[in-house]
DNA sequence: GGTACATGTTCCATCTTACGGAACGGGAGC
DNA sequence: GCTCCCGTTCCGTAAGATGGAACATGTACC
């Protein structure tokens, strides 16, 4: 719990302001200061900064209201060329997305960060779904995310389970338990589906990005609105989306 | 000059550590200190503390390499999402898209930063060109840079144009002069065109995105591989481009 | 083997500067 | 009028950022 120590105290609170403004933008200091128990200054002091920086600019109306600049997005968005995972993945991407002529999503798992869309390439077809980028994702409701677990340590699983499952419809996974038995399953097929468990009307097939030791570092998955969902379908995509993982992780490790 | 001056130094000058990790990663504390002219203990310190944050993580090798986490990616999208610009856009890039069967970018201008790519939705033809997300596009060489430096005042153009302004090819523009020139064209048509003036065998149609006062917010840009692309086609791009841009518009005046 | 120059990391004394409670100015609403 | 909440400013104290120098380790050249 004592982390590393030595870290700089000013820069981690100033982190964390940035943070909340980008949850709750556009936003005031007094509900920054309430969302993060930092005294109202402190909380200024680190707006200012960090509009000086240009990370921030406030919006000046009469309540000053704070938002992210470009700048932010400028840097977030190399976070996803993170060992190439986005170049390796690309090529094969769009061969899947013209295979299937559905919505195509790569995902990037980081630990303490969960699944996070890092890419998107999508459905030609005039119903199609989608996620943000960026978003992060559910591990226990997404097939992305029941895909990285079944490829991760007991421990790690655990610990990612631990804790009230939110339930986003009453396909989702009530408990830990349900969840954990599914994910062999998805080991021996090599793919996770979801049928409107995460989001309504959206049926999808995932398929984990492996790399060298088997680690997940993602997943790629396939979202297909529900009239074009169904078991044989789910089958045909989840041969597909392993086949497609499968190459990138190739990719990944020559790399 | 002065700047603003009671700024947390300190964060300052971490978040220039930050956007270096960003723009040179992997990368290591020494590579950083050059670039950044910052000592490299003091560097160091910065990293550390950017970890602890669980804004990089150090892939630990022998050599220690510095990368950004899902973190950074997590809060840069929301910067998107400024003005709603991304969600007015979608419906209408997607028409877009289908009705061109050619990639489409939206590109957000944020005064310091330049003109960012926000979002992509891409081609289905075997054959395409895209730019990465979050790339940063030169204002004189760029279809997109051109489409808003047609609605930007004056003083603004000087400024961006000041400088020497990167060749690209023999078709980038040489001086400010010939961009000057081209921008009245631009508003006469209400869009820009660009023949391999950036990326070598790209050409592409960019359409400023205006707020209610006239004031670019961005752009949207249609690319094409060269072998599709002649000055007929130009036009027609530029008609839809132009038109789908108005549309992105009132959807934005009516938020 | 040896020299030279990379790299990343640690230490520490100096003194800059972040901290946060308290007070201020102003608008909104019973 | 009063009260409540807003954003902003001030300031003395004490916490902690700073960066040069030294260290450990690896690589390149001969």
């Amino acid at each position: 719990m004592t982390s590393s120590g030595h870290a700089m105290r000013a820069v981690i609170t100033t982190l964390r302001v940035l943070e909340t403004v980008a949850e709750l933008q556009p936003v005031g200091v007094s509900a920054i200061a309430r969302a993060t128990g930092i005294p109202k200054s402190s909380v200024h002091r680190c707006l200012v900064t960090l509009r000086e920086a240009d990370w921030l600019t406030s919006s000046s109306t009469d309540r000053t209201q704070w938002v992210l600049t470009g700048r932010a997005l400028s840097v977030g968005i190399h976070a996803s060329v993170e060992g190439g995972l986005r170049e390796a993945a690309l090529p094969t991407m769009h061969r899947l997305r013209d295979a299937t002529h559905e919505t195509i999503h790569l995902l990037s798992y980081s630990g303490d960060q969960g699944l996070v869309v890092v890419d998107r390439l999508d459905s030609d077809e005039p119903v199609r779904t989608w996620v943000h980028l960026g978003a992060r994702v559910p591990m226990h409701a997404s097939c992305s995310g029941r895909a990285v677990l079944a490829h991760l340590p007991d421990d790690e699983v655990d610990r990612l389970l631990s804790g009230e499952l939110e339930r986003f419809s009453e396909n989702t996974p009530a408990d830990k338990q349900s969840v954990v038995e599914d994910l062999v399953r998805v080991r021996e097929s090599g793919y996770a589906t979801n049928d409107r468990a995460w989001r309504p009307g959206v049926g999808a097939v995932g398929a984990p990005l492996l790399d060298k030791d088997g680690r997940p570092l993602g997943a790629l998955a396939v979202s297909v609105p529900i009239q074009r969902y169904d078991e044989a379908r789910a089958v045909e995509l989840g041969a597909l989306a392993v086949d497609a993982a499968r190459r990138i992780g190739a990719n990944l490790r020559s790399a």
